[in-house]
RNA sequence: GUGAGUGUAGCCCAGUGGUCUAAGGCGCCAGGUUGUGGCCCUGGAGAUCGAGGGUUCAAAUCCCUCCACUCACCCCA
């Protein structure tokens, strides 16, 4: 037997109410602050990654994936969303747009990855970008517009982690200052840290080790070397998350696992235990399309993990509303009353009544159970004696009451 | 990529070498007289015991390999 993929999954029918609840959710809070969809390829040309992302990441490293085409074209299936709108917006000429071009998508995400609880090979992500802007009031929008999203799914016990990376200027001599320290208590690292005290130096930030979080803790913090930009940038972003009533916790070691990140960087992470911390996370890119080949723009955005999401709210409980159900069910006893269900059916959806026909020629009470047990509000049976006056009885599975009605009635009395 | 745990019908699970031709519950299907649901009763279908190999007179049960899931690391959404 076939078995989907390992790390992907199946959203069966019973899950749809929460795709729905949150897709709702999604458009209402797009339309609030302005944003428009837009839809990308689900794969691109792999250096598009290679130069957003970053040579260095493990994303590009060794989660991608990549192959060559028939037509050896190196293509790769999308791990992450950013990437794709700023090539969209270079390609269909967005800069002549009123800036910034905000823009929001829904979009798979294939990272090979070791799947796990929240963790998959093919995940989706809400994600929104505003392009060509570099007020931090616009940041503390992104901000407001990310955290009040997902207060609206009716999820609690949510943090929001801030922090500034600086920019080209001044990050150089952060991360400078910042091997040093490293490589001056070089005896106290993990092995996994002293690995990637050269890579990928930021990281150590973050590392669990309970030794090197000590060490993380006396590290010099990016925010002491911001440039005066820089500083009063992120300065203005929290006076401005202030004036939100938003309030975040100032984290020196949050860093992203993307290299495009400039200035701001944020996560909103639930109160839980365990590995899958993140339910979203964000920043500003102000590098990113001068390094796709346009003019210096600057830019930031948020992404969130949809079955991230879905996981959280049934750890929390939230319920969601189910999805709509036919509530006619048709029953019939004999082939006339069969084609007479056909017809019937048919009328009724044509003036905008869902209904169930019962298929098969199953025992009256075997009909019964079936509407029974989809929850249906009233059953319409029909046998030769309601065929011959053109005719259904229509019971009530509420009140088990139950009275004949000429068909020419019935759309009435269901609408 | 690393480490640990788990894997029995659609779902939850009993069973740790010998009437296991695998038990129970949920769900599904059908009956409990003629054209009427929910409760109850009865019956039925549904399992190559994750896959392959090995040990043994005998394997769901022991061993090996693989696969998958869960958890932690890594990384991130």
């Amino acid at each position: 037997m076939h078995k989907a993929p390992r790390g992907t999954l199946d959203i069966l029918p019973e899950e749809q109410a929460y795709w729905r609840y949150i897709k709702q959710k999604i458009i209402h809070a797009c339309q609030l602050y302005g944003y428009e969809r837009i839809d990308t390829p689900a794969f691109e040309d792999t250096s598009l990654f290679n130069r957003s992302v970053g040579e260095g990441t493990d994303i590009v490293e060794k989660e991608m994936y990549t192959f060559e085409d028939k037509g050896k074209n190196k293509i790769t299936l999308t791990p992450e969303g950013t990437a794709s709108i700023c090539r969209a917006y270079l390609e269909h000429g967005f800069h002549n747009l009123p800036q910034p071009v905000k823009l929001y998508y829904i979009t798979s995400i294939f990272r090979y990855e070791r799947p796990q609880a929240g963790r998959y090979r093919q995940h989706h992500q809400f994600g929104y970008e505003a392009i060509g802007d570099d007020d931090p009031a616009l940041d503390a929008e992104v901000i407001d517009m990310a955290w009040q999203f997902l207060k609206s799914l009716n999820l609690d016990h949510l943090s929001l982690q801030l922090n500034s990376i600086g920019c080209k200027k001044c990050r150089p001599l952060y991360l400078s200052a910042l091997k040093d320290y490293y490589m001056s208590n070089n005896q106290n690292l993990c092995p996994d840290c002293k690995n990637r005290l050269e890579r990928n130096t930021l990281r150590l930030l973050d590392c669990k080790n309970p030794q090197c979080q000590q060490t993380a803790n006396a590290a010099p913090k990016s925010s002491q070397y911001l440039c005066p930009q820089c500083d009063d940038h992120f300065k203005q972003l929290q006076r401005y998350l202030t004036i939100l009533d938003l309030s975040f916790v100032v984290n020196h070691r949050l860093v992203r696992g993307l290299d495009y990140y400039t200035k701001t960087v944020f996560e909103i992470q639930p109160e839980t235990e365990g590995a899958q911390s993140t339910l979203g996370g964000g920043g500003r890119y102000d590098d990113l399309i001068a390094e796709l080949g346009g003019k210096p723009t600057p830019a930031i955005g948020f992404a969130t993990g949809i079955e991230r999401i879905i996981l959280n709210l049934k750890k929390q409980n939230v319920s969601v509303p189910p999805l709509p159900k036919p509530q006619v069910f048709i029953a019939h006893i004999g082939n006339e009353a069969r084609d007479f269900s056909i017809k019937i059916a048919a009328i009724l959806r044509r003036n905008g009544i869902a209904v169930i026909v019962a298929g098969g020629s199953r025992s009256l009470k075997a009909q019964l159970r079936q509407a029974n047990n989809f929850g249906s509000h009233h059953v319409i049976i029909i046998g030769e004696q309601e065929v011959k006056t053109d005719t259904v009885i229509l019971r009530s599975m509420t009140t088990a009451q139950q009275r004949t009605i000429p068909i020419n009635e019935l759309p009435a009395l269901l609408q």
